[in-house]
DNA sequence: TTGTAGGCGTTATCAA
DNA sequence: TTGATAACGCCTACAA
């Protein structure tokens, strides 16, 4: 069913059927239930492609997952795509979702972009200095990145960002306030740019109270249950000094934290503080009240709502001059940390 | 840059350049170079849009994803969509997501099909008896479900499968060989058809050696890690009769458990045995040579690439007769399991 | 308030 | 081996 066959099958044109499905205000209300009417009774979509090759419109919004290399989506974009995918349901838009291995992720900014598949992109996961950031102003295509790029060489572009470096110092001051002074960072992949930033946070603050960083204290992975088993183990029983506090970059790697504290009959809260970065994740399971694992929290979901809001009005209106916004992390106490 | 300016500039018509970039094979080797070196130069990138009106085709397939009532995506969907991905960024095609929830799904499908945003779909999750099915049936369009639909009342459809019941069976029977009879299963939410089929199989091998199921042992949820964790407390901590081995239905549950159980102080694999059904997630790391956990396995991500594959075909060839492939697991022995 | 006609950028059918 | 021309199905000035 097209068009001409719903107009036909009405005695109208396509120009009055179209826009009565369109909501023109010119069609007369009477019409306008008819037209509607007929659509739904003869299960009318108009053509993607034909409308967009109309409009010049796509309807997407491109999100590119880079694979890494254990060949894994970092499960962190779950709850951020979760949170946009609603949001663009609501705006009618759709996502074209791309998985990319390092050699393709470019071209595919690329391809997606020219052949006009999508309108517009967010840029997930950015780096330190990361090359999407000149593709896509070269593009010349609405995006927005959630996150931040420190070497931005001068470019201005929109953002929604947790401010990853406040979050790490009053997390580490929280745990300096308790006594703590040998503690241990198992952070996220440094050179992407919120962990970079994450490790600034923590360094200021132990810098503020004269507190030394031991070598060996500090990590830098993959967030996942495994990488914070196995560094936790490594803190906690090699020789030489140990930490009495551990600060993490994501309730998946707190949790290998919790399972290697448990196995070595240590308890947590008591013997070792735990604090970690929580992205609130639906996964995790949402019913504890009292959380059980101190943290500062911001959430993927709200903040993957909010950025597809972003791009949305980018597209809408690409001539505005970019949007910034800077999220705090809460710092919400929990059974985890305490006095040394 | 569009055809006609990538035609006007080499000097020859629309026709020619459009068969050299899409290797027809009537133009001669010296004009596909002279126009593959040109469309390079000049960034030319056909549009989507007006190819799709032309060829009928959406170049795209279509995943919806469900938003739970927890509005998380289930993460076992990742590993999923990584292995598909990575298969359709071969073949050319994108993934059109659409991120639903209850009420809008069903118009979600009907409206990607109709409107030919989507050539096809893959069916995740498929409950027991699943309304998508008969949607997807009506819509004409080729689609591959990723499980089965026990309910499904005659249809014929092409789907890729574990053998769920045979896992779960050989499971039961290897914790029954090593001397347990009292068994809990911590499963998924069983109006899943897969959850379906690994109770079914618990059940047989239960049965079949006259073990009895006890009230009580058996819970059926959204795979968390919080719930392997609140179910196993419950179990080891009521009073009344105690399971002495565990299976679980996900790494997460099992995580969960692992951590309870270490917290009560027991040791796994000597006071109580730990069996789980592992997706081979990419987040747990697969880095241990000798697995934890015992398992029966079988990989998410591999499932995902052959189903992109055979979606595919059948987009290729729709009067194919359905596909059908039944995928066992492996049943691994780690250090989680000993006798009672 | 409705209709006519042209254009969006490709691919496909014929003809040369 | 190449080219002219007609779809593909919709939107939108312009006309009525």
């Amino acid at each position: 069913m097209k068009l001409k066959d719903l107009s036909d099958l009405l005695g109208l044109s396509q120009t009055t059927v179209s826009r009565a499905l369109n909501g023109y205000p010119e069609v007369s209300e009477k019409t306008r239930r008819r037209v509607a009417d007929a659509a739904r009774a003869n299960k009318y979509s108009p053509s993607q492609n034909a409308r967009g090759l109309a409009t010049g419109k796509a309807g997407a919004i491109g999100h590119i997952i880079p694979l890494g290399k254990h060949r894994m989506i970092n499960p962190h974009f779950s709850d951020f795509i979760a949170g946009a995918g609603q949001t663009y349901a609501k705006l009618g838009l759709d996502i074209v979702m791309s998985i990319a291995d390092q050699e393709n992720e470019l071209k595919t900014y690329t391809r997606l972009a020219r052949s006009k598949r999508v309108d517009g992109f967010i840029l997930q996961g950015p780096l330190v200095d990361d090359p999407r950031l000149e593709a896509l102003n070269e593009l010349d295509v609405p995006f927005v990145v959630h996150g931040r790029i420190s070497e931005d060489h001068g470019a201005d572009y929109s953002w929604l960002d947790v401010n990853n470096i406040d979050a790490f110092d009053r997390a580490t001051q929280y745990l300096l306030d308790l006594g703590h002074r040998d503690i241990a960072l198992l952070n996220g992949l440094e050179h992407m740019n919120f962990a970079a930033f994450r490790r600034a946070g923590f360094e200021a603050a132990m810098a503020r109270s004269g507190a030394e960083i031991h070598a060996g204290f500090m990590f830098s992975q993959d967030m996942s249950e495994h990488y914070g088993y196995e560094a936790t183990m490594v803190l906690l029983t090699r020789s030489g000094p140990k930490p009495t506090a551990i600060l993490t970059s994501s309730k998946l790697i707190a949790s290998g934290c919790q399972r290697a504290i448990a196995e070595l009959g240590l308890t947590i809260g008591r013997d070792i503080s735990v604090l970690t970065f929580d992205d609130n994740f639906g996964f995790f399971g949402t019913h504890a009240v009292v959380p059980n694992i101190t943290c500062v929290r911001s959430s993927l979901f709200d903040a993957g709502v909010r950025v597809a809001e972003m791009i949305a009005q980018r597209i809408e209106n690409p001539d505005q001059p970019p949007h910034h916004e800077l999220w705090e992390a809460e710092l919400i106490v929990g059974k985890s940390t305490g006095p040394i």
